[in-house]
DNA sequence: ACCTGAACACCGTTCAAGT
DNA sequence: ACCTGAACACCGTTCAAGT
């Protein structure tokens, strides 16, 4: 066994990979620099040679969000047929478990109040991610399965229908009789909209 | 002039009032009961006599916050025609306008924390809102002009794109290039999805 | 019933000083 | 470069006591 040494090695993710935790297990309310630190074991002003404020370590924990929320979306489009159906519902139900599965973090993600500097890194990493829900559209609108339409255009609604979904389902506000076959309507209701014609 | 009596007379409806300009003009991280009570010239514990808590506070602020939602789809549709289209264009735009009018309060609307006994209420105000998108939707399929299915089923997908533009809107995230017809196209995805036939 | 004053146990952040 | 220890100016909440 080791005494804690005098550097922690790499406090900055451990401190990431707490707080995620915390905001998983008792939301973000919860969650206390002096808190982590105390978890860690290390001194409360420990934090703030890695993330300069809360709020930094916030952005850090939001731009991870994105990152991974690309990269499960990527995966679902990885086992999957080519039918443009068959593509958006792998990519709905990824962004919609993603979301259930990370409410917490989802909320930060998409949460009014970013610094302004990390608001741009932030809006690159969602940029990425919302670069594969456009590249889903172009693929079906060259397979004649998707209106034709400018393809940013075409996109956002889409975009906006499972966004919000995945928010109303998370912060509970679905009428019940609406929460049934929810996910199951509105990818219905996207294959719809997108029919050619 | 008359100096500041004992017994401030309507405390609970000045936190609601200032807090909400707070909200509006700071943001909901600079919301602090404290300083709630300075500004209005009141001790620190006296807000604690209307308030039981900080959330409770917050709730009642959200509750509000459904209230005038619903309030202000009711008013848009009072002037305007009966045609489907024209009854969810004004729903649509009051709903997006009283969003990003009032972001950091629909933040809180939606946020996902809220004290479980305030859930039953803010339910119920969110229910008496979407009710009346409900009412569109039925109204509309009345006429012909929206395809036949339990109206639960198609209005829940309509209801997912307009929180879902909003909800992007406000974040900021949404790509400039699909920002510029934004709500005119989401409107239009809708009234395709809606279509009978 | 409504509010004050003081206290308690917390915060985030800063800064000299240590290693 | 990284961290500590102590300090500063805040929080929300509670509770006896005042009016």
């Amino acid at each position: 066994m080791k005494n804690r040494p005098y550097h922690h090695g790499d406090l900055a993710t451990e401190l990431l990979a707490r707080a995620e935790q915390t905001l998983r297990e008792k939301g973000a309310a919860a969650l206390s620099l002096r808190e982590l630190a105390r978890e860690i074991g290390v001194s409360p002003a420990a934090p703030s040679r890695h993330f300069k404020s809360k709020q930094a370590l916030l952005d850090a924990l939001a731009l991870g969000g994105f990152e991974r929320l690309a990269e499960a979306t990527a995966a679902s489009q990885r086992e999957v047929g080519e039918s443009f159906a068959e593509r958006l519902d792998a990519a709905a139900r990824a962004y919609v478990g993603f979301t259930l599965a990370n409410a917490a973090l989802v909320d930060l993600m998409f949460s009014v109040k970013h610094s302004p500097e990390a608001s741009e890194a932030l809006r690159a990493a969602a940029g990425r991610w919302s670069e594969q829900l456009f590249e889903l559209i172009g693929a079906g609108q060259r397979r004649g399965e998707v209106r034709e339409g400018a393809p940013e255009r075409v996109t956002l609604p889409v975009f906006a229908a499972l966004h919000g979904y995945a928010g109303l389902a998370v912060s509970g506000m679905l009428p019940a009789e609406m929460a049934e076959h929810g996910l199951d309507d509105v990818i219905a209701s996207i294959l719809r909209q997108c029919r050619p014609e």
